[in-house]
DNA sequence: ATTGAATGTAAACAAATTGTAAACAAATCA
DNA sequence: TGATTTGTTTACAATTTGTTTACATTCAAT
């Protein structure tokens, strides 16, 4: 089910919000302030964030860019809400990363129906949950690998790291790349743990499979 | 610094966006229609390119289709400028390539945060800019070289060395350029190092690729 | 042709990067 | 709780890459 987090000051706004789209079958949660929504957008990683551009401790914007540079969370979509339709609100909330905007005041209809529709459009684009490549599948949501239709154990790390790298293979990565996506900008480890657990995936996976880029990083090689 | 061309048979216009945008810390190139700006595109290989729909001597579309012809062109963002908001117009300037739209008339805020939000939608899913030449085929991302598409191994600094010259085949890079752009402004290093890099380069890629200026530094023969 | 500065090139050496095993810590599970 | 798995760090070896040096060669100006 796509969870929605709404992130607004006033309580009415909330309800109503809520209301309407748990009415549509989505999982909503809630924050009343910037600061709050940046936390729970890490902790439960929703489909779909709405927010308030005007908000006591962060701002919708801040909050916006906040996300945006995280990569851990730059794929979730962002929906404005604003009172103001002024050309320069928009400009802002643009450069800082959101998808869409809602004007206030809301109608139930148009508000379900631009979720939805934006939903459709992110389902569409990442729905592209198993990855394939090369003698190697893996499955998102069940997460396990198969090597040659047999199933193998990865650890989750090895299983995170193994994501990043075949969602693009052939693409290098850098160490920064991998520790930002699979360890969070937040979370702190010497870069040689990576070494580390590239290593037990190539006993896993064979020796061929992960190129080292001297220098750069590592990558699946095509 | 991002370099921006700016395409358009109006002066005002041309002016009007240079004021603009170098304000903003771009670096600005202009033509006056769509020849010369295929032209200066070849030769100034800019980031975005700005142009009018309609113009003198080669229309703005016919310049995007040459542009996307071109290989070596292939990663510049193209923003079309159009006074006409016609459905049909935006079709076919989509059709040949375009990446965007800017309805005239244009005002400066809107178009700041619109060339700023392309280029960093750009920079985020697309840092990987390909070079073409001769034989020779570069591939930023995946940190590869093919020469008549088979891979050959680089190492880090002949591939930075590369990836420098082959920026601008023909032109003559001076060895305090070249230093100054591989190795980093505060580190130092003898320069006959450079030569030894360019060397091996030529064991790789052939003696005839890189051509010695005497005197002057190493290009990229035409 | 001679000369001298600039460049080519091989080899030696230095530095950086990575592979890998092992030890330890943290989390998970039964 | 204790056992097991997973994650992290560290140390050291192996390898690759980068730099310098020395000498050979080229090239242009005389």
């Amino acid at each position: 089910m796509k969870k929605i987090l709404i992130v607004d000051d006033e309580k009415d706004i909330l309800e109503f919000l809520s209301y309407n789209l748990k009415k549509e079958g989505f999982s909503i949660y809630t924050a009343s302030d910037g600061l709050e929504g940046l936390e729970k957008t890490k902790k439960i990683k929703p489909d779909l964030i709405i927010v308030d551009l005007m908000m006591p401790k962060m701002n919708g914007i801040e909050m916006c860019e906040n996300i945006r540079n995280d990569k851990k969370l730059s794929n979730v979509i962002i929906l404005f809400l604003t009172a103001r339709s002024e050309d320069y609100t928009q400009i802002a909330a643009l450069d800082s990363g959101a998808d869409d905007f809602l004007k206030k005041p809301i109608k139930p209809k148009l508000l379900i129906s631009k979720v939805k529709s934006i939903m459709r459009r992110f389902s569409l684009n990442k729905n592209l949950k198993n990855y394939i490549h090369k003698d190697v599948e893996l499955d998102i949501e069940k997460y396990s690998v198969k090597i040659k239709g047999d199933n193998i154990k990865l650890a989750r790390k090895e299983f995170d790291l193994l994501k990043l790298l075949i969602n693009q293979p052939g693409k290098v990565y850098t160490r920064e790349e991998i520790l930002n996506d699979v360890w969070g900008n937040d979370i702190h480890v010497v870069d040689r743990t990576i070494d580390v657990h590239i290593n037990r995936l190539r006993d896993k996976l064979g020796q061929k499979f992960i190129e080292t880029i001297k220098g750069i990083g590592y990558k699946i090689c095509e």
